[in-house]
RNA sequence: GCCGACGUAGCUCAGCUGGUAGAGCACUUCACUCGUAAUGAAGGGGUCCGGGGUUCGAGUCCCCGCGUCGGCUCCA
């Protein structure tokens, strides 16, 4: 006898050795045509895998959400690779997974073969014979020994490569096969019952992805697709992306007026009048909250000799991506980052351990020279703003000054009610300055920091900067790409390296600590993310025209002028609308400019010194005294509050 | 940088198999002076990303370059 316990807590007797399958079965006969798979002990595994007994099992179907849309996707790579043998012959296969919204799997053409998307039509033909055949899949347990005669036999070299290194890295003797129709590839599992349990699906994109994620090893065709179990589910899921389109920073920037790129200088944004205004309320507010907390603002060089960047280590591990030139011979670099010109101003006064910690933050101008293929809108770009600070401080006050960083961080996010962080620890990278017990020290002072904000943090091992490990802060764009904003880090390096003092209480020279820290990022990322967020509708006391005042016919325009001259002297950013057109056609343009406040003025309203307010998206909302709705933007400006 | 796609007026796009470029919005002018999402009419505007090539003829086909988009790699 085997005993499983079903979700809901009741038990369920079984013959001994019984499969998923037969427990769907013995629940009831619809759940066993329903089923999908069986998630044992919180794995999902095949229909045909057998129960263990004392296991909490639970019956995947097609309402199981993401466990049963990673199988069916699972399922649609296989099919895909089946079809793609068909019509290729000669192809070799690698990987194919499930991923969030859908799946790929990855292909080496034959030589003078080319995929485009173009192909994807008779390939999805193909597939739709595969899915129509209900073809099973079935797994089959062989001996590495077999795996690789199949493989060799087949021509597969990627298939070979990853069972010999499943048997040096983890010492498999066995490894599995599923096949569905002609198919039989490599593969963990699970799987559906037959390729018929696929109801929609549709190829995406190709791309090129290098073999094992290594740029130095064979490119190969990554095609991208995704499956649901019903074409309505697949066709919201389109539109969802086709709506996300619309709130791409790149297309809203433009269209709002905040900025605009050109051929002339690619991944440099040109910051129009309105973007200008939001560039500056945001770096305003770095600034202000800055002072509370204690840091002092400086301004460095933009260019520096090369013995800086010998210095701080960048000459060696960055110089091909930073814009270098020479003036009478001498060497220069363009400043990628603020840190070198920061330890550099630190090293030029005198310090006691009674001036620490110092806290410089700098709006730097950086210029990196980024891969042309990895610029992204104003989210990776070549110039750009950091909201950048070092902070030079103690051995002892680290752990308050990356708790007050983050707490720093987590304030300025809330300001845009931005909540969906996603936090990593970033640790010792393979090329790396500084020994490894620095390292410990280092990781153990953020590790901590994050315990002592009950934090739960990823850990992105190996990925953290050259000179010391760092906590990264994410956010995600309109289509759930994770960008970093914010990141703290700990420095023991670059402090030594550039010889930096100050005289502790012991009157002897002590070797300060550095950490560096950005807590938007950069300014333009920021931007790009808080417009895909919003949709392109800032918070009223960011937004560039936070009233826009429309005079109803030409005889009102004297008095509006006078309204937004008053706004203007009480501090907000308010602009005129005086051509002769209607007003229809006035509110109808600043809706679409997502003007947040209209303010109308005609006879009845110049006549009383009133404005009629309208609230974008909201409609009319009445008439307001002109230095009531001044008071009123004046004070929502200053708060920040929406 | 690599793989694939794309690049036509300020913007969004049309332009079939090669036969000398088109719409809507925007812009300019004129008329209208208007009460909460488009007043009407007329007009101007294009080295079809750049450079080569094939052809009697190239926006259209081929090659090279640049840029953009989706990925990969990278991201101090």
């Amino acid at each position: 006898m085997t005993t499983v316990s079903l979700p809901d807590g009741t038990p369920l007797e079984l013959a001994a050795g019984a499969t998923g399958a037969d427990a769907a079965a013995a629940i009831g006969a619809g759940l066993a045509r329903a089923a999908l798979a069986v998630k044992q002990d919180g794995v999902v595994q095949d229909l045909a895998a057998p129960l263990a007994d004392g296991a909490r099992i639970e019956v995947i179907t097609e309402r199981s959400g993401q466990d049963a849309l990673d199988l069916i996707r699972h399922d649609t790579a296989h099919v895909l690779a089946a079809a793609m043998l068909d019509l290729y012959p000669g192809v070799k296969i690698s990987i194919g997974p499930p991923i969030e919204h859908g799946f790929y799997y990855d292909f080496e053409f034959p030589d003078g073969v080319t995929f485009t998307d173009a192909d994807f039509e008779r390939v999805e033909a193909e597939m739709r014979k595969h899915v129509k055949a209900d073809e099973p899949f079935v797994r089959d347990d062989v001996t590495v020994a077999e795996a690789l005669e199949r493989f060799r036999a087949e021509d597969q070299p990627y298939k070979v490569e990853l069972i010999e290194d499943l048997v040096a890295g983890d010492g498999v003797e066995h490894v599995s096969l599923y096949t569905n129709g002609p198919f039989t590839d490599l593969c963990r599992g699970p799987h559906a019952p037959s390729t018929k349990r696929i109801k929609a699906f549709k190829l995406q994109s190709v791309a090129g992805a290098y073999w094992r994620g290594d740029a130095s090893r064979q490119q190969l065709t990554r095609v991208y697709g995704t499956a649901f179990f019903s074409k309505d589910d697949l066709e919201e899921h389109l539109r969802r992306l086709e709506e996300a389109r619309a709130r791409d920073h790149r297309r809203l920037g433009p269209q709002l007026g905040l900025f605009a790129f050109s051929d002339i200088s690619p991944g440099a944004a040109f910051w129009l009048p309105h973007g200008t205004r939001v560039y500056n309320a945001l770096i305003q507010l770095s600034r202000e909250m800055g002072e509370e907390r204690g840091y002092t603002e400086v301004n460095t060089p933009q260019l520096y000799d090369a013995e800086l960047w010998k210095t701080s280590g960048h000459w060696g591990k960055y110089r091909e991506h930073m814009y270098v030139t020479e003036s009478e011979g001498r060497p220069l670099g363009l400043k990628p980052m603020n840190c070198p010109g920061h330890a550099h101003l630190f090293g030029l006064q005198q310090w006691s351990y009674r001036d620490l910690p110092a806290r410089y933050s700098e709006p730097g101008l950086l210029h990196r020279d980024e891969l042309s293929g990895a610029l992204h809108g104003l989210l990776r770009v070549r110039r750009f703003c950091q909201d950048d600070a070092h902070v030079f401080c103690t051995e002892e006050q680290i752990q308050e000054e990356v708790t007050s960083c983050l707490d720093f961080a987590f304030a300025t996010y809330a300001v845009f009610g931005f909540d969906r962080i996603g936090i990593e620890l970033s640790t010792r990278p393979d090329e790396r300055l500084g020994d490894d017990a620095l390292w410990d020290h280092a990781e153990g002072a953020l590790e901590q920091a994050l315990a002592a904000h009950g934090l739960s943090y990823a850990i992105n091992a190996g990925d953290g900067a050259f000179y010391g490990p760092k906590i990264d802060l994410h956010l995600e764009d309109s289509l759930g790409r994770s960008w970093q904003l914010g990141t703290v880090q700990l420095d023991y390096s670059m402090p030594a390296r550039f010889g930096l003092t100050y005289t502790g209480a012991d009157n002897a020279d002590h070797t300060p600590v550095m950490i560096h820290r950005a807590l938007m990022g950069s300014y333009e990322r920021f931007i790009g993310i808080l417009l895909e967020h919003t949709a392109g509708e800032l918070p009223v006391w960011l937004a560039p025209v936070q009233a826009l005042v429309l005079p109803i016919a030409d005889r009102h325009a004297g008095v509006a002028a006078g309204v937004r001259d008053e706004l203007r002297r009480a501090g907000v950013r308010a602009d005129l609308d005086a051509r002769t057109e209607s007003v229809g056609r006035k509110i109808r343009e600043a809706e679409l400019r997502k003007v947040p406040y209209m303010l109308v003025v005609g006879d009845r309203e110049a006549e009383d010194g009133t404005v009629a307010v309208r609230r974008h998206g909201e409609g009319d909302e009445g008439s307001v005294a002109v230095a009531e709705i001044a008071g009123r933007l004046a004070a929502i400006t200053a708060a920040r509050s929406a």
